[in-house]
RNA sequence: GUCCCCGUCGUCUAGCGGUCCAGGACUCCGCCCUUUCACGGCGGCAACACGGGUUCGAGUCCCGUCGGGGACGCCA
């Protein structure tokens, strides 16, 4: 039989961490057994779903590169479907009308819990017959009373429930509506799900829907729970902790190869491998081998793997990625598309993340506007206007202009005037980049260009005269 | 409260009864390299929650305690 696996989210929000691991390890199955992977939408919450939503998920899943064979299915559609299985179960007894109030369920829960009881419905509307005039009433699956519901777990192992612990859920709200529990399983079924992978908030769900799996006579597909990811602090995971949208990854200069990578390694592992290319996480996955605990993330690993991404990816698309991180600077890239690449090369080796790479690169592509004060203090003193009217001198009529060249021009002035290299590299770079940090002085000065470079010392050494002056 | 799950370095993890005075990775700290920042190289710190069993032998199996999490909705 083939796997079919699915990642089910409801669109009342961006796709977050914890959701795109789940959707991953639900695309790695699939991918792993040759099998197919869905994409369905569970909006039955008209409420909280929304149109946003839905794109942002779409958005992040096809960012990380997981795609779908089938879907978006969305539940708002299948309304038609729903109804026609409620009434099935109605028709054979497996459900039953519900009359209770609000206030009703609100004082039975409370009274159970002060009984010391797992509060949960008790069934009083079971054998009820009678309509309660003016009560539209909601229906409710019957559950088993006794023996117990033992789900098969992948990950965990059997997991057993006594049946008298589950309750009598709703599967059809007043107005009709059909909720989670029933959705899922009629989707699931009808979609030909074989292994349902989900987050470990649903174990407690699972043994209720294994009921009405059978009460429908439906085959039971086999269930995965993953463990939780938390915040970096260990507590759950909230807005303020880490839960953004996996799009602000990228905003935030991620690329998705790392991102991908990263979860993969959360609550997974292969020995004691760390990086894994897609063909490789693919070959290697097994569901089996996923962990039982809980995973806190950690941005300073993220961090790491993004610089191995970083240096691995190609020229052109880290060019691509560089231009719109600039553009967020409000920096338009380069008209020559050329100088992009060159400045990917020269700084792919030296940054985390392509926003670090942006923020770095900024004096290639605009002349700075006045020095860091501790750069300047430290390299733009009067002992360095000597080395830079000599480093202009020989920049001046150097022929090529390549980065070989500029090396061998800036260390005969080193040796001409006896001082260590860096006691004129630094204040070119200061001059020419406005800080002391920079790629290799004389790449930074090849790709600048002659013109703009020759300007940028000028203007550094009026500075100085400037600040001598004044002092 | 009730039910369910979980518990190896700060973090991610390897470990599936002996090969573990517990291995790898990130972080951190030294040293080397170095024109800045990085990269890279070398070295170091650091953990089996606790208590009982079972066994010749337990991080690995069982029980309990403690700690953490999840679920208990006309949300999904």
């Amino acid at each position: 039989m083939t796997v079919r696996t699915r990642f089910a989210p409801s669109p009342t929000g961006y796709l977050h961490i914890g959701g795109a691991r789940t959707a991953l390890f639900s695309w790695l199955q699939a991918r792993h057994c040759g099998g197919q992977f869905v994409l369905r939408i569970e909006d039955t919450d008209r409420e909280r779903s929304t149109e946003p939503a839905v794109q942002a998920i779409l958005d992040g899943m096809r960012w990380l590169g997981l795609d779908w064979d089938e879907g978006p299915f969305y539940q708002t559609q299948r309304f038609d479907r729903y109804r026609e299985v409620i009434e099935q179960l109605l028709q054979s007894g497996h459900a039953y009308r519900c009359y209770c109030s609000r206030e009703e369920l609100d004082a039975m829960r409370s009274a159970q819990q002060a009984r010391g009881e797992k509060s949960r419905y008790d069934g009083r509307c079971r054998e009820r017959s009678e309509p309660r005039p003016g009560v539209e009433p909601v229906l409710r699956f019957r559950m088993p009373r006794t023996g117990t519901t033992a789900v098969e777990d992948r990950v965990r192992g059997r997991v057993n429930f006594a049946n008298d612990e589950l309750d009598d859920l709703i599967i059809a709200r007043s107005d009709g509506s059909p909720t989670y529990n029933l959705t899922v399983v009629v989707d699931d079924m009808d979609m030909g799900i074989t292994d349902v992978i989900r987050g470990d908030d649903h174990l407690n769900n699972t043994p209720k829907q294994i009921n009405i799996f059978n009460a429908l006579g439906a085959k039971v597909p086999a269930f995965a729970h993953l463990p939780m990811i938390l915040g970096p602090d260990g507590a759950k995971l909230s807005k303020r902790h880490g839960a953004v949208g996996v799009m602000q990854y990228r905003e935030e200069g991620f690329l998705p190869g790392a991102l991908v990578n990263y979860l993969v390694r959360l609550g997974w592992a292969h020995g004691d491998q760390e990086l894994f290319s897609r063909a490789e996480m693919i070959e290697m996955f097994d569901i089996a081998d996923v962990n039982h605990s809980a995973s806190a993330i950690n941005t300073g690993k993220l961090e790491w793997l993004n610089q191995h991404y970083v240096k691995q990816a190609d020229t052109e698309s880290l060019a691509a990625e560089l231009a719109w991180q600039l553009a967020r600077l409000d920096i338009a890239a380069s008209p020559d598309p050329g100088k992009l690449k060159l400045v990917v090369a020269a700084q792919r080796e030296r940054v985390k993340t392509l926003a670090e790479m942006a923020e770095n690169s900024r004096f290639f592509f605009r002349r700075p506007t006045d020095y860091e004060p501790k750069a300047a203090r430290k390299n733009l003193k009067r002992e360095a206007e000597p080395l830079l009217a000599a480093v202009r001198c020989e920049l001046a009529g150097l022929q090529p202009w390549q980065a070989e060249a500029i090396h061998a021009a800036v260390v005969a002035v080193a040796e001409r005037a006896s001082v260590k290299l860096g006691k004129v590299a630094q204040p070119v770079r200061v001059a020419v980049c406005g800080g002391a940090v920079s790629p290799p002085i004389d790449a930074t000065l090849a790709i600048l260009g002659r013109e703009e470079t020759l300007a940028r010392i000028d203007r550094a050494r009026k500075w100085i005269a400037s600040q001598v002056e004044s002092a």
